[in-house]
RNA sequence: GUCCCCAUCGUCUAGAGGCCUAGGACACCUGGUUUUCAUCCAGGCAACAGGGGUUCGACUCCCCUUGGGGACGCCA
């Protein structure tokens, strides 16, 4: 049998980093198996499912290099066959229309909960043999006796009594068939052989299974992978977590970075932390996916990231880079060649949005010192150095980093101090802050003319200062 | 409340009864390299939730407790 997994979003929102996950699982164990992918919309929930947010899925999607094989199928251009199965079950006796009340219903759960019973449905039409009219719903008729048992790549064996089960609505009053019913119809229909999805569904599993018996359907095989939380260990908060997939991008990672960290929640390989698509792909399987949740740890994801980046060339680093200098509002015309700048910075960032930051005094000027760094280094005899340095540049016609590097040194012989006395406050008169490559690749970087300027400015503030 | 699921360092995890004095990674700390920062290298801190069984022997199997999560919708 062909291998057959999907992912089956509801469009109500962006694609979340939980889903993601779940996702990628499903697209890797189908590229494993030689299987497909398909990627199904269920739209069914009129009233909350947008274009938006279709298109932000699959955004990130597109993002994340998940491509689908099949789709995306939309659900909401599937009615007649969801109409078709509800009528079979209906003529098959497994299958009835309910005319209670929602004030009933309502009324039925907070007496069942008040009574510390599990809230169910009663089956109060179940055999009432009622027509179709204008309030009623259609319920599936579960089996009264007897367990379910499912089996599930992730968890194992589940049993599950039918007593704890009710009757489900598989068709809403307004004729619109419910999600137990659609994902059925179409995980059948679809011939999906593995149903890939978030824990959360492990409890309607065993009425989809009934549903199942009841249309004489395959039964699919389960993997329920474990739900995901945030970075103090609870559920994924809108407020302290980055929860939208896209909200990565535009934090500065990288999707290589993104990718990797997601199949090893959950997931693992020994002791390998690092995984190429390729490597994913042959070894990631479903049977080995964890139990347990796991909390996001964005330190570990910065790491990944880091490694992605260093691992880049600086013309795809650059390249990377161009969507974040726009986002910063960068222009880099004016200034240092970008590949030039990515060879000496790619190893000193973690984000995409850092590595911008931190370059963008090649592009722009200075408008501020950085406090710490300038009480510590603009000390009153600095200004002495960085005038003996300016002195010295001004008559450099060599503009190379090992000309830039003996000017250093001949400083540092001349006034007889430390090298770090002459290298931080340059650093700092240039740059701005503490850091950057060695400081006589950032200057040939920077140019003479920046360097001069920048020099005469620290000077001059130095000397304001006293 | 009822049902279902889960439980190893702060975090991600290895571990499928003796290989465990519980391994790796991130983070953190210390030292080295680096004129800075970062990288890199060396080292360190740190966990089997608790209690009962089963067994010659339990991180590994069973039960209970505790703790966490999920479901209980005319949402998906």
């Amino acid at each position: 049998m062909k291998i057959r997994t999907r992912f089956a979003p509801s469009p109500t929102g962006y694609l979340h980093i939980g889903g993601a996950r779940t996702a990628l699982f499903s697209w890797l164990y189908a590229k494993k198996m030689g299987g497909e992918f398909v990627l199904r919309i269920e739209d069914t929930d009129r009233e909350r499912s947008t274009q938006e947010a279709v298109d932000a899925i699959l955004e990130g999607m597109n993002w994340l290099g998940l491509s689908h094989d099949e789709g995306p199928v939309y659900q909401t251009d599937r009615y007649d066959r969801y109409k078709e199965v509800i009528k079979t079950l209906l003529n098959e006796d497994n299958a009835y229309y309910c005319n209670c009340s929602r004030e009933r219903l309502d009324k039925m759960r907070e007496e069942q909960m008040a009574n510390k019973q599990k809230p169910k449905y009663d089956g109060c039409c179940r055999d009432k043999g009622l027509a179709e009219a204008e309030d009623t719903v259609v319920r599936f008729k579960n089996p009264l006796e007897g367990d379910v048992e499912i089996t599930d790549h992730v968890r194992g064996k589940v049993i599950v009594s039918n007593q704890e089960i009710d009757d489900l609505i598989i068709e809403r009053s307004d004729g619109n068939p419910t999600y137990n019913l659609t994902v059925v119809v179409d995980d059948w229909d679809m011939k999906i052989s593995h149903v890939i999805r978030g824990d959360d569904h492990l409890n309607n599993t065993p009425r989809q299974i009934n549903i199942l018996k009841a249309l004489n359907a395959h039964i699919p095989e389960y993997a329920h992978v474990p739900m995901i939380n945030g970075t103090d260990g609870k559920k994924l908060s809108k407020r302290r977590d980055a929860v939208s997939v896209m909200q990565y991008r535009d934090d500065g990672y990288l999707k290589e970075a993104v990718i990797n960290y997601l199949v090893r929640l959950g997931w693992s390989h020994g002791d390998q932390e690092i995984f190429s698509p390729e490597e994913m792909i042959e070894k990631f399987d479903i049977d080995d996916i964890n139990k347990s949740s796991s909390s996001l740890s964005i330190e570990k994801l910065q790491w990944l990231n880091q490694h992605y980046m260093k691992q880049m060339t600086p013309v795809q680093l650059a390249k990377e880079l161009q969507f974040y200098i726009k986002q910063a509002n960068l222009d880099i015309t004016d200034g240092p060649n970008l590949v030039e700048v990515m060879k000496v910075y790619q190893e000193r960032c973690s984000t995409l949005v850092e590595l911008v930051e931190d370059i963008r005094y090649f592009y722009e000027d200075i408008t501020e010192y950085n406090a710490k760094q300038a009480k510590k280094q603009f000390k009153p005899a600095a200004a002495e150095v960085l005038q003996s340095l300016k002195d010295s540049y001004e008559a450099l016609d060599d503009w190379s980093a090992e000309a830039i590097h003996q000017v250093l040194e001949n400083t540092v012989e001349k006034l007889e101090i430390g090298f770090g006395k002459v290298g931080q406050p340059l650093r700092l008169a240039v740059t701005g802050h503490g850091r950057s490559p060695s400081i006589d690749i950032t200057l040939e970087l920077l140019g003479k003319q920046q360097t001069l300027i920048r020099l005469e400015k620290a000077i001059e503030f130095i000397e304001s200062y006293l």
